[in-house]
DNA sequence: ATCGTTATTGCGACAAATTTGCATTAACTT
DNA sequence: AAGTTAATGCAAATTTGTCGCAATAACGAT
């Protein structure tokens, strides 16, 4: 029940210490130098949610991004805050500014996910200078 | 380009304006009596909310729902609400005080998704009956 | 009412993301 | 050093959603 030490687990979890932003499975085997297998990946990373070192978003494209958790103690657990997921360069990241949700009486919130898309700093000004037809604005 | 209208049209729009919470493909076919086919479904679908009738939320699970649009006009689409998406039961519904996040200057916003997980009321309140170790609370 | 165009459907194949079973390896405890 | 069992690799399975294509049928025009 206890974990082990393992170099892969060390790698993966250095990779998204570091990361200014979520990874995705896909992600983190791309930037590792050494190869990891896939479900190697996947079990380390659930591993990590479980024991509360990194915490899962559900990108709009439903698949899972991993971020580091900063501000968490082994205690106090919040991912209240939103995220933005670029459409463009398919970049998570996780906003600061908490959000608060108010739910119906009687219902036990567990997980929040917040997630804004859309085009990120640098993919928005590349837009500018090849704009596209119908200059959408605002949520929708 | 224009729409046509058909039997299966018809039986799944009428299910997702119906229905007071969102639906998924499985959902949409479980509750019809005719059979329509799963591609035929998720076309239907994503017709929908091409034409705005409908929209799509990722439930915590990565799977996407669909809820019927309401005060959305063709000219405004509002989806700043947030969704309840039970553990338990499966049960994806919209709530209705809408959030509002804002995000890093530069940056462009196209959708939102807010998803709060954990038990609805009907299946908080069966839970209590039959508690299980570790009475977890707040949000993780 | 009939005809022609083409949107819609069904079906199978495909693709991507994630999980699982199982045998093998190796971390950690004693 | 030896034993226990968590972690890994690999292949196969699952799950969710999309796509190509031929057959069907909605609907505007005749
Ligand atoms: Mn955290
Ligand atoms: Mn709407
Ligand atoms: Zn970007
Ligand atoms: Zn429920």
């Amino acid at each position: 029940m206890s974990r082990r030490n393992t170099a892969s687990k060390s790698a993966v979890l250095h990779l998204i210490q570091q990361s200014d932003c979520a990874l995705s499975q896909e992600m983190v085997a791309d930037r590792l130098r050494t190869d990891i297998n896939r479900s190697t990946i996947y079990r380390i990373l659930n591993r990590f949610v479980e024991d509360g070192l990194v915490h899962r978003v559900v990108g709009e494209d439903g698949r899972q991004y991993f971020a580091r958790c900063s501000g968490c103690t082994p205690e106090v657990h919040r991912h209240d805050h939103p995220h933005f997921h670029c459409t463009a360069c398919e970049r998570v990241e996780c906003l600061s500014e908490p959000v608060n949700i108010s739910i119906p009486a009687g219902y036990r919130a567990q997980f929040l996910n917040v997630t804004v898309s859309g085009l990120c700093g640098d993919c928005s000004s590349d837009h500018e200078k090849a704009p596209s037809a119908g200059g959408r604005k605002g949520l929708s």
